[in-house]
DNA sequence: GTTAGTCTTGCGGGAACCCGCAAATTTTAC
DNA sequence: GTAAAATTTGCGGGTTCCCGCAAGACTAAC
């Protein structure tokens, strides 16, 4: 069995390095890659169908390259291993896993066990592993309560672009007036209308206000906007007719 | 010599603990703390002169911790070693560093030699140490070339935070139409008005698209926003009237 | 089908934003 | 001192944003 290892900080990846040899002896073979696009490289390379690796790295942040590399080979099974657990990182992650895959997010602040544990069930067993306080976000981020929809989110990432209502209606393919409702729905989740009961100043402006709450709330973070960015200057330099099926 | 060690990954933490081993054979005593608010403590109840921390900590940053350690004793030398070398970390340290202290600045990316170097400058000869990369930073954000002056940065946080030009107005005891030039003028700097030789479209909500401008060029990032919102809330709080003699 | 619910769209208006112009003020330079 | 440069302020108006109101459209359940 081979193990691919991305991840940028030296210190994270010996200690990886380690903790797979020691929790998986049947491992014969560890490879390292320091950034997304070198991870990209050498999975393709070793046909490499066990990796672990972090979310946030310079080069190319494992968000995307988990999304190529689950492009070419979609049972490949993937351990994220992560510093923080952002809204925007488990969004961004259960967004682009492939049916039926097995994968795993655990964070780095878990133990050495758990981390031995999780390494064994997904490369092993082929089965899934969330930590705890990730999963709380997934079910959030999914479903019943709480949750931003994805015209919610969506539209969150375009005023956080700073795009105007009326880029945004011809981007998403809607009227003025729709994007202004889906604008005001945002501004209610995010409770961004200051308390009235105070003076009558202290107002926001509540499209800024939003992107900044989404920020410190972790909706949104550097490589969500990174990416949106990416994609939209994309859309905006592929003659921006007909929406790309960017999903 | 006592030397204690404020960061919060262990991984790092243990790193930097056998680095000064090595590098400072005179030290007889290391301290260890997992985060800001930790690193105050201790370095008040050991009379810590000697420090290296990390930015970007959970519980309490280094910028704060390290403003209120040089409160309470403004010798103390405190080298600071940090993932991200982003504008707004190096603007908040050298905004806050007594006259005349020693401190440093070095990325985690340098280096063994080159930490091991650092360590004895700033604790042996009291001499400061700052990398190359964070050096630029440094000029630029003081002086002479395409550097952003405070009265930028400043209105730069605010609408970060999004405040009304009326609220930034009464903030920075401003007329409105003040406010408005130093929009325009950051609006410029940062380059955001779109390339007018396209359609006549493709426009930006120049508000908005200049706070993530900054974002993607590093000159604010989630721990500067988190600092100004509290700022803000106190502000707020603070019988808005007078300014507060704030920084 | 009908009924209720959500989503979309248009209209209209008040508020906020963006900014050119020009006068008053402060700062800087010599 | 005086001149030049940069900031601040007011006015005015064009644009965009924020949103209440109300009429279609589309979905879901019965």
């Amino acid at each position: 069995m081979e193990i691919l290892i991305v991840e940028d900080d030296p210190l994270h990846r010996s200690y990886l390095h380690d903790a797979v040899r020691a929790a998986l002896p049947e491992c014969d073979m560890v490879v390292e890659a320091e950034n997304g696009r070198a991870g990209e490289r050498l999975a393709r390379e070793y046909r490499a169908a066990h990796i672990v690796m972090d979310l946030q790295m310079n080069e190319r942040n494992g968000i995307e390259a988990a999304r190529t590399i689950w492009k070419e080979r979609p049972d490949t099974r993937i351990l994220f291993w992560s510093n923080y657990a952002d809204e925007a990182y488990v969004r961004g992650v259960s967004r682009i896993v492939p049916e039926g895959a097995a994968y795993g997010y655990v964070l780095k602040s878990a133990s050495d066990d758990r981390l031995r544990l999780a390494l064994r069930s997904i490369f092993i067993e082929a089965q899934c592993v969330i930590d705890r306080e990730v999963r709380g976000l997934q079910q959030k981020s999914m479903g019943s309560i709480k949750g931003f929809t994805d015209a919610e989110y969506e539209i969150l990432i375009d005023i956080a672009l700073g795009l105007t209502d009326r880029t945004i209606a011809r981007r998403r393919n809607l009227s003025l007036r729709s994007v202004q409702n889906r604008l005001q729905q945002l501004y209610e989740k995010l409770d961004v209308y200051q308390n009235p009961g105070d003076d009558d100043e202290g107002r926001y402006n509540l499209r800024a206000r939003a992107v900044t709450v989404a920020l410190l709330r972790k909706l949104i973070n550097y490589s969500a906007l990174e990416k949106a960015e990416h994609d939209l200057s994309l859309w905006l330099g592929g003659s921006n007719g007909p929406a790309s099926g960017e999903n």
